[in-house]
DNA sequence: TAGATTGTTAATCGATTAACAATC
DNA sequence: TAGATTGTTAATCGATTAACAATC
């Protein structure tokens, strides 16, 4: 509450933040106005106790012998997670992932704010993708100097990554997503990193049906 | 090791996996020969008891005063994982996002082998993706007929996710990768979900600036 | 052999679950 | 008011880290 009593929220409760905000989102959706701990627990395969627990990280959003609305719910969620602030994203690297982040993800329901495309491959240069136009990396200096981007999404090589990761950094850029496949290292403070490896998380699937009982039998 | 004593490896070790995969295949390539637990550990931001903890729970692939021999830990973990396993996925969707994990992912290296796309819109047929054709969803039942595919893609709106799902399931399917931003919810045991929400991915890039010390100064 | 480093048990830490008094 | 359900403390569970004997 005050400026010292930062409660520090553990990463565990941080990761659950988004789903919670999704299910809050698609019953809103539905119309439903209240909700017990106990009937969302159900809704998300949770338990009651961890819902209320994680929920009163952040304050006490609900009331007793009613539960939660989830209007209020929604927009303190909401809050938490930023989702108006329409940070300042720059994409680099417009090849076929990076194209189809670009067009496929709604930035604005996310927090961001989609502004500006790069890439290394001059000849891509001018067609529009998202209905932005693609820019060669040689224009990123000036553009980020007028526009002060936070975040990048790295749609790039791996060999590319980390020193374009720095570069970026000195740049400006407070936080990364980064899809290339190589776990890039910032050692300067306040610099968030997103690291997403869409091959672990296909590789599960391999692990689980090789792992399965029908399997070994 | 016995048919009966299956030791239950948790989530956590699980979940580390294929980041150990990763580095090992990068330390090999790099023509490393051995490495230490205490060596790794610094190379991948972990401790060395998590480390030795985590590979004893698939047997002593290490050996003392040595450490591990880095070709074999690829070959073990590699077995584990089933990277060589060359599942048949299918891709279920084939937009903006279907299309780029298609031509984007490298399957082989992660223990699949996509051999069919298919799509509901029927002015897509025929058109090809990563080498493959579109087919229309009205084939899919005489196509999983002849070939049994293992895994499925789901690259479709959330509305339709949990009806193809169950269709797919009762078609054969046994994994799903799931981008659909719907947490599909399959009862039947031995079929395996990883429901991967890139929002919620990017959200917390956008927690992560909002609660910054900078923002709240 | 001496030194290094594992495999493994024990200690700690943190996260989840249970319980219940507070209160709407 | 009585019933329901939260907020919150205490108990449990599991995962991580530390320690060290075994051994290459």
């Amino acid at each position: 509450m005050s400026k010292m009593t930062k409660k520090s929220i553990s990463n565990s409760v941080i990761k659950r933040l988004p789903r919670y905000y999704r299910f809050i989102g698609e019953l809103v959706k539905q119309g439903t106005v209240r909700i017990s701990s106990g009937e969302l627990a159900e809704k998300m395969s949770l338990t009651a106790s961890q819902i209320r627990q994680d929920l009163n990280c952040f304050g006490g959003f609900g009331q007793q012998g009613y539960g939660y609305n989830l209007i209020e719910l929604q927009t303190e969620i909401g809050k938490i997670l930023g989702v108006k602030q329409g940070y300042k994203t720059v994409l680099i690297g417009a090849g076929n992932l990076g194209r189809a982040i670009a067009t496929h993800m709604d930035f604005s329901e996310y927090g961001c704010n989609l502004i500006g495309i790069f890439d290394s491959d001059e000849k891509k240069s001018g067609s529009k993708v998202a209905g932005l136009g693609i820019m060669p990396v040689s224009e990123m200096e000036s553009f980020f100097a007028a526009e002060q981007p936070q975040i990048a999404i790295l749609c790039i090589p791996k060999t590319a990554a980390q020193e374009l990761a720095d570069k970026l950094v000195s740049l400006g850029i407070k936080a990364f997503w980064n899809f290339s496949h190589y776990d890039i290292k910032i050692t300067h403070k306040d610099v968030v990193v997103e690291n997403v490896h869409l091959g672990d998380s296909i590789m599960m699937l391999s692990y689980a049906l090789t792992n399965s009982d029908n399997e070994k039998q």
